[in-house]
DNA sequence: CGGTAACCTGGGAT
DNA sequence: AATCCCAGGTTAC
C-alpha cells in the first residue's frame, strides 16, 4: 500500500500508440517502380507538394481551443495531425486546424477541386464550428452565477460545442455506449471507412462519412468481426429504423433540430441502442439543443459534488439523471449544455493533471464506492429521503 | 414504474 | 497466470 508509486498525477494513458492504427499497412503494389527504388527517399522530391495554403478563420483561442474541443469526446474522427493541429472531415472536405503561435486559428483545405467549392467548404466549416455562438457571451452568463465555472473558464478557454452533422454523431455515439475511447474510435474509424476516401494525412487516412444508404449495406455480422460486440445490432437497427422514416431518416434527423429538446431526445430514444445519455449528446453535439445535458458518471460527479450534494453517495438511476439535466438547466440557463462541456473536460485526467490542485478536491477513486457510512449518524436517513423523494 | 442482471471487448489492476 | 473490473449505457426481465 505504501509502496512509492509515483505515478499518482498525470498521464492515464500509456503509449497512445496503436489507437487507430494509421496506416493500413500498404499491402503489396511497391508504389514506385523498381528504377527508382534505389534513390534515397530524402531525394525523391513529392510531385505534387501537399496542399498547405493556411488561411485565418477570424477565431481566437479564446472562442476556440482545438486541444480542448476535438479530442474531449464530443467527435470520434478527428485526429490530431500536428503540435496544435486537428485533422477531419466537414462534409466531403478534408480540413486541418491549427494554432498560429498567437493562438488564433488558421485552416487548411485540402484537395480543393474547385474555387467555387472552396467557398462553400469554408461555409461548411464555419457552420460545423458552430461560429455562430460567441463562447464568450455564453461563458458570461456561467460566471456570473458560478465563481467555480469563472475559475475554470480561465485555465480552460476555448472549449467549444461543435455543430457536428445528426447521422455522424448519432453513429458515433452509439458505439460509445459503456465503451471506451481507444475502442470508440477504433470502432468509428471502422465505420468511416466506408466512406468516400478523402486523403491521407500524417498517417491517417481520412473518409467522408458514409451515407445511410451506403450504411445499410453492412450487415451486423460484419460488424461483429470487426469488434463492435453487441452494438452492431444498434448500428444495424437504427439505420433501418432511420430508412424507415418517410422523407428519409437523414431529413427525419435534421427536423429535430426545429422541435423542443424534450420532443427530440423522446424521437432519439425510439432508435435502439439510444438511451438518455446517447441521445443527450445527439441532441447537444448535432441539433442545437444547447440545453441538453449528458448525464453521465463524469456529470454525475460533479453533480454530486457541487450541485446536488444531498444526492452523494446514491447511484445513477434514470429518474436521478433527469433530476441532474434538470439541475444543471436551472443553474445554467438554456446554454446549460455548454456549461457541462467545460465542466466535463476539467474532470478528464489531462486536463487535472494541468489545473491547480485545488479543483481535484481530494478523495482520489479509493472511497468514491464507499456510501457515506462513518462519522455520521444521520446519514442513513439521508439517503431513505432520496429515495422515497 | 423502479431496481438488476446481461451484454461484446480489451487493457489494466489484483 | 487467472480473474476481476471498468469504460462517457442500453435493454430486457
Amino acid at each position: 500500500m505504501h509502496a512509492l508509486k509515483l505515478s499518482t498525477a498525470p498521464i492515464m494513458k500509456k503509449k497512445t500508440m496503436p489507437t487507430t492504427t494509421p496506416i493500413p499497412s500498404p499491402p503489396l503494389t511497391p508504389p514506385t517502380p523498381q528504377l527508382i527504388s534505389k534513390i534515397p527517399k530524402s531525394l525523391l522530391k513529392p510531385t505534387s507538394t501537399p496542399i498547405t495554403k493556411w488561411a485565418p478563420l477570424n477565431l481566437s483561442k479564446s472562442e476556440l481551443s482545438l486541444p480542448l474541443t476535438f479530442p474531449t469526446g464530443q467527435t470520434f474522427r478527428w485526429k490530431q495531425t500536428g503540435p496544435l493541429q486537428y485533422t477531419g472531415a466537414v462534409g466531403p472536405h478534408l480540413v486541418s486546424l491549427k494554432h498560429l503561435t498567437n493562438g488564433d486559428v488558421s485552416y487548411c483545405l485540402h484537395r480543393t477541386s474547385s474555387p467555387s467549392s472552396e467557398a462553400e467548404a469554408l461555409v461548411a466549416l464555419r457552420d460545423f464550428l458552430n461560429v455562430g455562438i460567441c463562447l464568450s457571451d455564453v461563458w458570461e452568463v456561467f460566471s456570473a452565477s458560478d465563481s467555480r465555472f469563472a475559475e475554470l473558464a480561465g485555465h480552460l478557454g476555448g472549449a467549444r460545442v461543435l455543430r457536428q452533422d445528426p447521422l455522424e454523431c448519432l453513429m458515433q455515439f452509439l458505439c460509445s455506449s459503456n465503451n471506451n475511447i481507444q475502442r470508440i474510435t477504433k470502432m468509428v474509424n471502422f465505420i468511416s471507412s466506408l466512406g468516400n476516401y478523402l486523403g491521407t494525412i500524417e498517417g491517417f487516412e481520412f473518409h467522408e462519412f458514409p451515407s445511410l444508404e451506403r450504411l445499410s449495406t453492412v450487415a451486423e455480422q460484419e460488424l461483429r468481426e470487426a469488434g463492435f460486440g453487441y452494438r452492431a445490432k444498434y448500428i444495424t437497427g437504427t439505420v433501418k429504423a432511420l430508412q424507415s422514416k418517410h422523407g428519409g431518416g437523414v431529413e427525419w434527423l435534421l427536423s429535430l433540430r426545429k422541435v423542443d429538446l424534450d420532443e427530440a431526445i423522446d424521437a432519439l430514444l425510439t432508435l435502439p441502442g439510444v438511451g438518455p445519455k446517447v441521445a443527450a449528446c445527439i441532441a447537444l453535439f448535432s441539433l442545437d439543443q444547447h440545453h441538453a445535458i449528458p448525464v453521465d458518471t463524469h456529470v454525475w460527479q460533479i453533480a454530486t459534488r457541487h450541485l446536488l450534494p444531498e444526492l452523494a453517495g446514491a447511484r445513477l438511476t434514470p429518474k436521478l439523471c433527469s433530476r441532474v439535466a434538470e439541475a444543471f438547466v436551472n443553474k445554467y440557463g438554456k446554454y446549460a449544455g455548454w456549461a457541462q462541456t467545460l465542466l466535463f473536460i476539467a474532470e478528464l485526467p489531462s486536463q487535472k493533471a494541468i489545473l491547480p490542485s485545488h479543483f481535484s478536491n481530494a478523495k482520489g477513486k479509493k472511497s468514491v464506492k464507499r456510501k457515506i457510512v462513518e462519522t455520521n449518524t444521520t446519514s442513513e436517513n439521508v439517503i431513505n429521503d432520496i429515495e422515497e423523494g
